[in-house]
RNA sequence: GCCCCCAUCGUCUAGCGGCCUAGGACGCCGCCCUUUCACGGCGGUAGCACGGGUUCGAAUCCCGUUGGGGGUACCA
């Protein structure tokens, strides 16, 4: 087996269109893209969709779209194309049919007419004379009068690989060499009995095809990799296909407990990450820590930063957990990193949804966006957060409303004292700036007053944005207006304790 | 049962024989900054699963034990 490298190195990723893209999906297609990336080679995005019972055409959308969001651009697949196409294996079965009918005729698989229950009462009989379970090889040199007698009795066969008997060792990218006793690896199936290719056959078949060089896959597969390399080879003996691709097992990606995440787990579902708010990048990032890291003393990268450093023989073979609290923490990391325009135009579709602003927003909404931009960029995690701590600059004064929780502030007499003394402090100001409030708001309740900064702003904070916690109360008031701080103030005089 | 993989703070990890009285990050706890909340700064908490080897010397290499995970389908 030759190297290939550099832009010889094709990848694949390649995903069951089944419920909804889960994070694990999402970090093997991470590490296989970058890996293409890293060394100019090709990214193949193929769909195994040949389970029709638990495919969907909206998984399938969703898959595209989660790809496109995370910007795991792909060169050959379903939309772009490509010299092997079609990408769907289900539109690919008349493929399978052929290479099928091949391998039996070159003997490497054969019929195996073995029912059910005669397969599991031979099984139980090994079991319990202490030998190895699995297939037996009982249909593998069956004569032209036994296969008339089994179709006599109206049995269809399923095709069987047939396994080499000699030990099967690779060397995994990220685990280094390991072997599997031919006992401990049986013929397997590659057809149904009902003409069905199974994934056994069809995901080697279209490796081999699209000359796959390098499979990074999750390493619940790495035993299935012995039974797989036999067909690769079966398969270059039949001109499909030049051998076995090189193998790396990632780590499992574990959730609460020492539990795999699964697909039902709400932590894994990525579409939930985006209605959250995370960045991509932020995802991303957190994923990539999940085996792989850029630097001893470096957590927050960019993915360009990923792809130029990484390499898969330095992936950490030990399960992760995915630490929710350490995505968030990577996530606001880059969330403060970005341009606060960028950041304004990025909370829009949150805004939006939540009925705040227009998408896309009116010009008068984009200004106020950018001038808020800066103030709530370090006190999010999550571009979701945004519509509570922006509210108050949206909302219209009939919507307007204090937090239930936080009124109390403004509703005792010290609270009325403090709010009523702000708006005279207010009225009339000449410039209304954040300092020009600030100057005011503290002369008047801080020096005249003699209340601590705490008490004296923080009812101002509740009747101004309706909230104990808020963007900085003097910047918050200037991007709120005159005419609409004076309103809230005069209001919150009026709320009835 | 059998096969395979894995094993450093609560979590993610650095470490590939001496630089380790084990470093970083998240979390957590203090303190500072401060108009709230954050951000930022400083400090603290906490770990080499166990037992044998090999070696002058082991978190690092080997063997075993234990623990965890996966596979053992006419699912992928």
């Amino acid at each position: 087996m030759t190297e290939p490298a550099g832009s010889d190195i094709r990848v694949r990723f390649c995903p069951s269109p089944t419920g909804n893209p889960h994070v694990g999906l999402a970090r093997t297609a991470l590490f296989n893209w970058a890996y293409a990336r890293h060394n100019g080679g090709t990214f193949v995005f193929r769909i195994e969709d040949t389970d029709a019972s638990r495919d969907s055409q909206e998984s399938y959308d969703l898959l595209l779209d989660v790809m496109g969001w995370l910007g795991f651009t792909w060169d050959e697949g379903p939309v772009v194309g490509g010299p092997d196409a079609p990408y769907r294996q289900s539109e690919r079965y008349d493929i399978y049919r052929d290479v099928a009918k091949r391998l039996l005729e070159s003997g490497s698989a054969y019929h195996c007419y073995c029912s059910k229950e005669e397969l599991d009462e031979r099984n139980q009989r090994a079991a319990a004379a202490g030998r190895a379970p699995g297939y037996d090889g009982h249909c593998r040199e069956l004569g032209p009068s036994q296969v008339a007698a089994y179709e006599a009795e109206g049995r269809m066969p399923v095709l069987r690989l047939r396994m080499p008997d000699r030990p099967i060792t690779f060397d995994d990218l990220v685990r280094g060499e390991i072997t599997f006793q031919p006992e401990h690896v049986p013929d397997y199936v590659l057809v149904r009995a009902n003409g069905h290719p199974l994934y056994t056959l069809v995901n080697p078949v279209d490796d081999a095809l699209m000359r796959i060089t390098h499979v990074l896959r999750g390493e619940d597969l790495l035993s299935s990799t012995p039974r797989q390399i036999a067909l690769y080879d079966a398969l270059a003996a039949i001109g499909v296909g030049a051998g076995p691709p090189r193998f790396g097992h990632l780590p499992y990606v574990m959730g609460q407990g020492n539990k795999k995440l699964s697909k039902r787990d709400p932590e894994s579902n990525l579409l939930g990450y985006r209605d959250r708010g995370f960045l991509p990048e932020g995802l991303t990032n957190y994923l990539a820590l999940l085996g792989w890291g850029l630097a001893d003393d470096r957590d927050v990268f960019s993915l360009d930063e990923m792809v130029a450093a990484f390499d898969i023989a330095r992936v950490n073979p030990n399960p992760a957990r995915f630490d929710l609290k350490k995505c968030e923490a990577i996530n606001a990391a880059h969330l403060r990193g970005l341009e606060p325009d960028d950041l304004a135009v990025r909370m829009v579709p949150y805004l939006h949804a939540a009925g705040l602003v227009a998408d896309p927003p009116t010009e008068e909404e984009q200004a106020i966006l950018r001038a808020a931009a800066p103030l709530v960029q370090e006190r999010m995690v999550v571009l979701g957060e945004s519509v509570d701590m922006l509210s108050f600059l949206f909302v219209s004064e009939r919507d307007f409303a204090l937090q239930p929780a936080d009124s109390a502030a403004v509703a005792d007499p010290s609270g009325q004292e403090v709010v009523s003394s702000a708006y005279d402090a207010l009225t009339g100001l000449p410039d209304w700036t954040a300092p020009a409030v600030e100057g005011a708001l503290r002369g008047r309740l801080v020096d005249r007053m003699g209340l601590k900064p705490r008490a004296a702003f923080g009812p101002v904070r509740v009747a101004v944005t309706g909230r104990r916690v808020s963007p900085p109360l003097f910047e918050s008031i200037e991007l709120l207006g005159r005419e609409r701080t004076m309103r809230r103030l005069a209001a919150a005089l009026r709320t009835p304790s």
